[in-house]
DNA sequence: AGGTTTCTGAGGTACGTCAATCAGAATGCC
DNA sequence: GGCATTCTGATTGACGTACCTCAGAAACCT
């Protein structure tokens, strides 16, 4: 016979279908020992939710919206073209998706956008921004005004958020230490540290787990301080400029944030992009081809389709209040050199 | 207004309901004029078929069968856990799925199961065996009795299977050339190769990207013959004693295959197996502690959740005649570190 | 015992699609 | 024009669950 429903339940409990009914979807009005008995006639035969018929009766709508950082990133771009990738694949099921696009570099406009969210009308928010006391007040706001909030890519800790999904920066550091040291072996030289700011959490946390791999494990390559460049493509030309120069012995060059196409073309001025063994973050366009041609040697990143996905399955389930199947969700530390690449 | 329905199809274009179901579905008994008329509306309203409420009214059974290698193989043990925790959350969604375990190695039972396989109570089958004629013949009778087949980790191109899922073999031999070259970081040395059998696919693949690189890249590095084990732990010990002791200048160790449990053995009695680059294929229990205890350099691997499921969705696909979502469905080359392991 | 509150049963409608029926319209053919 | 054939319309009943109402049963209080 096939898969049993809750009329079986109700047959198996020795109650009416009202009654199974109320206990699964937790109303109330039942007494505890009812509610054992129909638990237990659910145990006993096995049923599962039809999320088919459920979804259709329910007339479920999961409207989300993503607060993505505005600006020309590659890496955000990437992000949205995967997010209306499997917006679009998930149109049949319900779904949809609003970008919301903040200047990130500005924390007010960011809390502005996320108190201006139709709350009444979304079913989650999915949040990429750097975490600033504000923000996580915002985030406060959504989860008391019942709103399923994850963070993406960066992470709110403390913020009340219902999930991360990311990856953790600290073992990512760590990654792009143990290539940096083993892709240069030589036992000296000296290592270049750039990002665009040390103040958001993800460098910070990087740079943790860079550093501790390379002194744990490669004492005799020395780690420079970080180099900001502020997003600023000609600031980042001239400090590498003068890093190059005052460092005869360099060796590699950690890139472990955005500005990378600052960073190649510096780089490609000196004439010695060869020669060094980079590391950058985040598969782009422009990271893709700098494998391809030979000048990064290695990218650490996370797969973007997956983030996304992660992101709507999570606050889906979220959604529905059921569990969600962690192992799935975990996203993982990529690691990209020419030949492994997608 | 909400999404549109077939109703607002039928509306739109001037047609009954019983109509639109006939287009929407195939079904003939329709003229091509009403056809085209039904298709643009479709077309401006942007209609897309609900799923929950297709598949309830379809009352859908996705009822698949994975043939696997039986024998205890750590790479197929945990794919069958990915399997059976993969189904388990499916369970809602009407797949069910049955594991038809084959003795790999003997091609006649292997043809024996497939030919045995309940073709009319199946939608769909994932195999994942060696290559052979008889293997081929099988499954293009499969899918002639209208079954669709996807190749499971190791594919039988010419056999007229749907898709395969896995990864591009010779690519995951090129990037293990890649670490291995850089991490040995010497300019000469010796690189052993071992794998179970030469005669799969599989290994055969590998050796051919590995050995590319290693020639182009890495000319200082004499990368020995294949040596087989054959699939017997004691044999696998004693060709490795013997290749360490008669190339004292051995600098690394590529695992192709299975067989990592005997290998890891044999390399730990010879004391050398810290200052070996070992590189190695799928991340099982065994290769991750090996990994953690700093006996392993890297590993090569393909997500095994993701590889069952991608087939659970490509096999959905093709039962519903859909399209796939190919950037979804590629496989990547894992490369797993101590520092980003999973 | 009476009344009040808390549970429960029975029954219905809806969700969007599929699948089937049957009658009627349009078309093609001679 | 008559007839067979091919299309089309209108209608209906599933599918499994959600959610609502209303009446009646059971338990609880004084």
């Amino acid at each position: 016979m096939g898969k049993p429903t809750v009329h079986d339940i109700a047959k198996e409990a020795g109650v009416s279908l009202a009654t199974v009914d109320r206990v699964l979807n937790a109303r109330p009005g039942v007494r505890d020992k009812t509610v054992e008995r129909v638990q237990a006639a659910v145990q006993r035969l096995g049923y599962v939710r039809d999320t088919f018929a459920a979804n259709l009766a329910r007339q479920r709508q999961y409207r989300f919206a993503f607060v993505l950082p505005e600006g020309e990133s590659q890496f955000v771009g990437t992000l949205k073209a995967a997010l209306v990738e499997a917006t679009e694949a998930q149109m049949a099921e319900r779904v949809s998706v609003r970008v919301v696009p903040v200047p990130a570099s500005d924390p007010h406009s960011v809390v502005r956008a996320l108190n201006a969210l139709p709350v009444p009308l979304l079913d989650g928010v999915a949040i990429m921004t750097p975490e600033t006391p504000q923000v996580r007040d915002a985030v406060a706001r959504l989860k008391a005004a019942g709103v399923p909030v994850v963070a993406l890519v960066s992470d709110l800790p403390n913020s009340g958020r219902d999930h991360f999904v990311g990856i953790n920066n600290i073992s990512a550091g760590s990654t792009a230490g143990v290539l940096m040291g083993r892709f240069i072996g030589a036992a000296h030289g000296k290592v270049l540290v750039v990002t665009n700011s040390m103040l958001a959490r993800d460098s910070i946390e990087r740079r943790l787990g860079f550093d501790s791999v390379m002194a744990a494990s490669f004492p005799g390559l020395t780690v420079l301080p970080s180099i900001e460049s502020r997003d600023d493509p000609e600031r980042m030309v001239a400090v590498i400029r003068h890093a190059v120069a005052a460092h005869p012995d360099l060796a590699g060059v950690y890139s472990m944030g955005s500005g990378n196409r600052g960073l190649l073309q510096a780089l490609r001025e000196t004439g010695r992009i060869r020669d060094l063994t980079v590391i950058a973050h985040e598969l782009t366009p422009l990271t893709r081809q700098a494998l391809l041609d030979g000048e990064i040697d290695a990218v650490i990143t996370q797969n973007v389709g997956h983030l996304v996905r992660s992101a709507l399955r999570v606050l889906r389930a979220k959604c529905d209040g059921v569990g969600i199947f962690e192992a799935q969700e975990r996203i993982r530390i990529d690691i990209v050199i020419r030949e492994n690449l997608p």
